[in-house]
DNA sequence: TCTGGGGTCCTAGGACCC
DNA sequence: TCTGGGGTCCTAGGACCC
């Protein structure tokens, strides 16, 4: 712990030195629920969409086994693997053990950008320079530990001379892994894999790359740029042969500001009613104003996504004079973007966004002065758009709702998690993280001793 | 098998301006 | 009277990522 102030020099990597790191949590949202969850270490878990239209965030790896997948669909799963624990997520947990992740790789470096939950690069070369594949070993097994003991989690690491390599080389031996890529090892390395392991070349460009006889990462190194372009255009044709070329100039760079805030729902069924569609809009525009509002910023731009019944999905968009931030005013123009949509054949998915942010603007403040009360909506709640008979049209019951894998206490039996619920029902395993596998018992599901709460603290050192 | 929710980046065409 | 090129902004769609 030296007291120097490390130097931060930003800026595209060294490509003669092992200075990239990547760091990649192995199947991160299950890991999660296999830590806080005794009675399932060792055994399939999934965590996505519960839903009849839901699909697979993480599998654990003992339900890889299985065939089950990322993105996958959860109906899916259940066939291939009906013994598998189905959980909903609790993004509150995983936010949490990820912020403490991403604050052990900064004290690797400041240079730390991350790019998902479980995901960052981090910059060695901002207060390392003489950086090669021994040291960068040391440090990477250092962190790996660190994580290990902190998080109880394992995390793959990988290294490179840049950010294309360290992403490629994290993937190579997962789960609980270290990949260190020397510089001078990388082409050999890169060349015979496939060219879907670039990131960016996805299901459409890869058919399109191999139906052209480019299969592997050395064949695309030796293409023809002009073809490449022509076949992709310009930026993904000459970026992906730059790539396979092992020339990657991407510099590491943390805090990088939103581009757009958007909220979207997928219905369990169907909608077509134009009045309750207007309302799911009314309570998405909501949900986006409170999180722009929340970063301070606003935005000049308003899209709705409709996808419909066969899946085809629009976008519609507005460009307002000025910037906003007014759940009101994104409700008013995402309404009436809606009302230029033919909704009869059925509505799938529902989304607003608001795009073209910048920094809260004063005509925004004035606005909140003038108008600070909640949306007047919610006095006249109209009885017409009741679907089904339900009680509870625009979204799950306040009460019941348990969701499974969600943590609750119970007055007597302590703290535990929803198994799951149903038929007025709700069964709960009374277990955490530091207790031994727990015992399952049944509850009516509106039992008062029963109350949701946040996860369960998570003890280092006690693992 | 039947496809989530949150994003990023790129392309292409048309309007408009100089 | 008819022809141009460049730049910027906007809209729509699509590929891709975790």
């Amino acid at each position: 712990m030296g007291a120097e102030v490390p130097r931060v020099r930003a800026g595209r990597p060294d490509p003669t030195r092992p200075s990239v790191l990547h760091l990649d949590l192995d199947a991160f949202f299950a890991a999660v629920e296999q830590r806080d969850k005794p009675s399932l270490r060792g055994k399939p878990v999934v965590v996505g969409g519960p839903g009849g239209r839901g699909v697979v965030a993480t599998a654990s790896y003992e339900a890889r086994v299985f065939g089950v997948g990322s993105a996958m669909p959860t109906a899916r799963a259940r066939r291939l693997c009906p013994n598998a624990a189905y959980l909903a997520g609790r993004f509150e947990a995983y936010r949490a053990v990820s912020e403490q992740v991403m604050g052990l790789a900064h004290t690797l470096s400041p240079l730390v950008e991350p790019l998902s939950l479980d995901e960052a690069f981090v910059d060695l070369s901002a207060v390392h320079d003489d950086l090669d594949v021994e040291r960068v070993t040391g440090i990477a097994e250092g962190f790996r530990a660190e994580v290990r003991a902190r998080t109880g989690l394992t995390v793959s690491v990988g290294v490179g001379a840049s950010k294309l390599v360290a992403k490629i080389a994290s993937d190579l031996r997962k789960p609980d892994a270290l990949v260190v890529v020397p510089p001078q090892e990388q082409e050999a390395l890169l060349a015979p894999m496939s060219v879907r392991r670039i990131p960016g070349v996805g299901a459409v460009t890869g058919d399109r790359l191999v139906r052209s006889g480019l299969r592997t990462i050395g064949d695309l190194a030796a293409a023809d740029e002009g073809e490449l372009v022509r076949m992709l255009g310009k930026a993904h044709g000459s970026g992906l042969l730059a790539f396979a070329r092992g020339i990657d100039p991407r510099p590491v760079v943390p805090e990088r500001e939103a581009k757009s805030v958007s909220a979207e729902e997928t219905f369990s069924t169907d909608l077509t009613d134009r009045a309750d569609l207007t309302e799911r809009i009314r309570r998405m525009a909501d949900r986006v104003a409170v999180r722009l509002g929340k970063a301070g910023l606003s935005g000049r731009t308003i899209t709705i996504k409709v996808r419909r019944y066969d899946f085809s999905t629009l976008n519609r968009s507005r460009t307002l004079p000025h910037a906003t931030s007014s759940a009101k005013e994104v409700a008013l123009h995402a309404g009436e973007l809606l009302d230029g949509v033919d909704v009869a054949d059925g509505v799938r998915l529902l989304g607003v966004g608001v795009s073209g942010l910048s920094e809260y603007s004063q005509i925004d403040l004035l606005a909140e002065i003038e108008d600070p009360l909640p949306p007047v909506e919610d006095v006249e709640e109209p009885a017409g758009l009741v679907e089904g008979g339900s009680p509870h049209p625009y979204g799950p019951p306040a009460s019941p709702g348990w969701r499974p894998g969600q943590d609750v206490v119970h007055a007597g039996f302590g703290p535990g998690w929803v198994q799951g619920s149903g038929v007025g029902r709700v069964t709960v395993r009374f277990e955490g993280p530091h207790t031994p596998p727990g015992r399952v018992r049944t509850f009516r599901d509106d039992d008062p001793d029963l109350t949701a709460c946040g996860p369960p603290a998570y003890l280092p050192g006690d693992a």
